[in-house]
RNA sequence: GUGGCUGUAGCUCAAAGGCAGAGCACCUGACUGUGGAUCAGGUGGUUGUGGGUUCGACCCCCAUCAGCCACCCCA
């Protein structure tokens, strides 16, 4: 064998075995969605630079996308998110669709970072929005989606939660505290920060960005206080509707969730193991000027993204993911010989209109070859199609699982597997 | 973009400057129309790639690529 031409840094192949989660997780997703009553769309996976010159982070776009010249001359970005394509999508039939607009998505996305442990430079995401709504109660249905699929595949409050703020709150308790808005900005960086730093350094950067030391102390006092949330209607309401939802026990308020993109306006929220491993599972907020942000009348919103890396390898760690079946068929059938190579192709294809998976062997080699790749591929059942059964209008039916091997009649095997099937 | 660790058979790993190995897997046979178990035999490598040092390099040095991990940022 030579030297494999490697495939794209930061890509996955997915073997059958991981597309099977792949398929899981896409039919799971789109079973939740639908039970809120999301409609699932899509956009293309090419676009234009400058749709994300309007408001998406900085460096998402700047540093993170995957950027190149058409042929002719224009800059086309594979999306490294979904948010303005769906912002553009809404605006383009701003006046037909029916609002509140409640739509999913599972695709791919493309960001050319470093790859490391939950990131890799092509995933898929989950995102759902909510848009044409503004309330509360609209951001917590966003969170009790995102919970209903934590119960759907199984994870426990103790096991991932769900962090909120409110960035008008924090907005407004930065200028009690007598930090402008102007500065509102380099702030959230830092209160985003302070998990990530020592102590010291944290108060040392605090303080290098100009804010008082007295400030500081009232940062620190705010951010310390679990019920802070009480200080915010929007977040009181938030949490009254959780409650309604039955989603509460996994969501927890946390005056240090900021969240990077900056079209975020009031509540933003993050899913998170909670052994604190890793980094987010989820991320999502309220939006007010996305769609006018590229060219439609305002209207608000709210969403949030899922990556299906990490919440694969956080369902991996508490044994969630769905048990592997490789075999591909449930019956093989057999060539006996070259000369009843079409007889067994036509048994094959008698028992797959039948309703069962079937694979006719297509070589005639010899049987104990043909056995051994039954064996190995997973495969329970193998037909036999020799001279001796022929004549009688019979065929072996061999169980492998249990090595037993009885005669049947041609007539009766796809029963006769079904059967078998069925008892175990 | 910055830093750390790691690249040896299909897989998991040895070989501490002196003949590149083991287990598992795979292939063949014992088996006359039958998988697994056992036994016997066998295939398999420019040690990621390219340079350098040395009488001699898997081992030391440089570069590069890839994987993993952390930072950055974020799903």
């Amino acid at each position: 064998m030579g030297t494999v031409i490697a495939a794209v840094k930061g890509t996955r192949d997915f073997y059958p075995e991981a597309m099977a989660v792949r398929a899981w997780l896409y039919r799971v997703i789109g079973e939740v969605s639908a039970s809120f009553g999301y409609q699932e769309y899509d956009g293309p996976f090419l676009e234009r630079l400058d749709l994300y010159a309007a408001k998406s982070g900085e460096e998402l776009v700047k540093e993170q996308a995957f950027v190149f010249p058409d042929r002719g001359g224009e800059l086309i970005t594979l999306r490294p998110e979904l948010t303005p394509t769906l912002a553009r999508m809404v605006a383009q039939r701003q006046k037909q669709l029916v609002y509140p607009l409640r739509w999913w998505s599972f695709g791919p996305f493309w960001r050319y970072e470093r790859p490391q442990k939950g990131r890799t430079r092509e995933f898929f995401q989950w995102n759902a929005d909510l848009i044409g709504a503004n309330s509360p109660e609209s951001d917590a249905e966003l969170i009790a989606l995102c919970v209903a699929f934590f119960r759907r595949v199984g994870l426990t409050p103790s096991q991932v939660g769900i962090f909120i703020n409110d960035r008008h709150l924090m907005e407004s308790l930065l200028l009690d505290l007598g930090i402008v808005a102007e500065r509102h900005r380099e702030v959230f960086r830092l209160i985003d920060r302070r998990e990530k730093m020592n102590p010291e350094a944290w108060e040392d950067y605090a303080l290098s960005l100009g804010l008082q030391p007295v400030q500081l102390d009232g940062l620190k006092r705010l951010l310390d206080d679990k019920s802070l949330w009480q200080h915010s209607p929007s977040l009181r309401r938030v949490f009254a509707a959780l409650k309604a939802y039955g989603a509460v026990d996994y969501v927890h308020f946390d005056a240090q969730i900021i969240r990077g993109l900056e079209y975020y306006t009031g509540t933003v929220f993050e899913g998170r193991d909670m052994g604190k491993e890793g980094r987010a599972i989820l991320g999502g907020g309220h939006y007010d000027n996305l769609v006018a942000d590229v060219g439609g009348e305002p209207l608000p919103g709210v969403g949030f993204a899922m990556g299906d890396v990490m919440v694969t390898l956080v369902l991996e760690k508490y044994g969630l993911l769905p048990t592997w079946n490789p075999a591909p068929a449930d019956v093989l059938v057999t060539v006996f010989d070259a000369e009843h190579l079409l007889k067994s192709l036509e048994i094959s294809q008698i028992l797959r209109e039948a309703g069962l998976r079937v694979i006719g062997y297509t070589e005639a080699i010899k049987l104990d070859k043909q056995l051994r790749y039954a064996h190995r591929a997973g495969i329970r059942y193998a037909v036999i199609a020799g001279p001796d059964e022929l004549v009688r209008d019979q065929v072996a039916l061999k169980d492998l699982q249990t090595g037993t091997q009885t005669l049947v009649a041609l007539s009766e095997v796809a029963f006769t597997v079904k059967a078998q099937m069925g008892v175990s």
